[in-house]
DNA sequence: TCAAAGGTTCAATATTCCCGAACTATTAAA
DNA sequence: TTTAATAGTTCGGGAATATTGAACCTTTGA
């Protein structure tokens, strides 16, 4: 079914790249995804409170960034990190945004 | 006459310094500054273009983020990157986002 | 003393973001 | 096979942010 599209990573401008890391929320997802693999978006969400909607436009924003994949699963969506293609755009960048990311 | 307060670099939260290097002219800015150790606000510019404002906001938004200094000399104002303290709060973080800029 | 240079601040406009409500698609239960 | 529940997307309007022209401040050169 394909319903998302995912970016190649040379069309990635790096300010979108930048832009989808610089939100608490997002970073905090960003982590998850780098310690869990594979996430449901409910369970990459970065707290309980935040909204549904919220959460959907967040995950579109790093996909549209080229940091996250997103396939179907029956009635769940999947989200892994793009981690080695990141790397290879934007060396380098991962690794100190998450290392100099607060506990 | 000290007219700018400057944040101490433990201060600056991650999100922050991501969301000042977020934005094209900002980031050329900060290359600039890079390359040059001591600009004036308006040769800090990055292009003819931009309003005497935006350039304004732009560098104390990258002030706040604890990426530059500008002090008085005179009537005019003078900004330096403040490298190797940034370095110590984000390490690798300037480095791989100077590196992945596009030319 | 006055005018120009170099920037800042303010306020109005333009843009972007957030989130509730409505919707779609898939699966489990009855 | 409906029906209901689950998992998430999309849309639209209000809230928050960014941009920038106009007015202002400070310093220096004439």
């Amino acid at each position: 079914m394909a319903r998302f599209t995912h970016p190649r990573l040379e069309d990635v401008p790096l300010d979108l790249a930048l832009h989808a890391l610089a939100d608490p929320n997002r970073l905090e997802m960003v982590a998850r995804l780098a310690a869990a693999e594979r996430l449901r978006c409910s369970d990459a969400a970065p707290c309980e409170a935040i909204p549904k909607s919220t959460l959907s436009n967040h995950l579109k924003l790093l996909r549209a960034a080229g940091l996250i994949e997103t396939t179907q699963a029956g009635r769940e969506m999947i989200n892994t990190l793009r981690r080695s293609e990141f790397d290879r755009r934007f060396p380098g960048l991962l690794d100190a945004v998450l290392a100099s990311r607060p506990v």
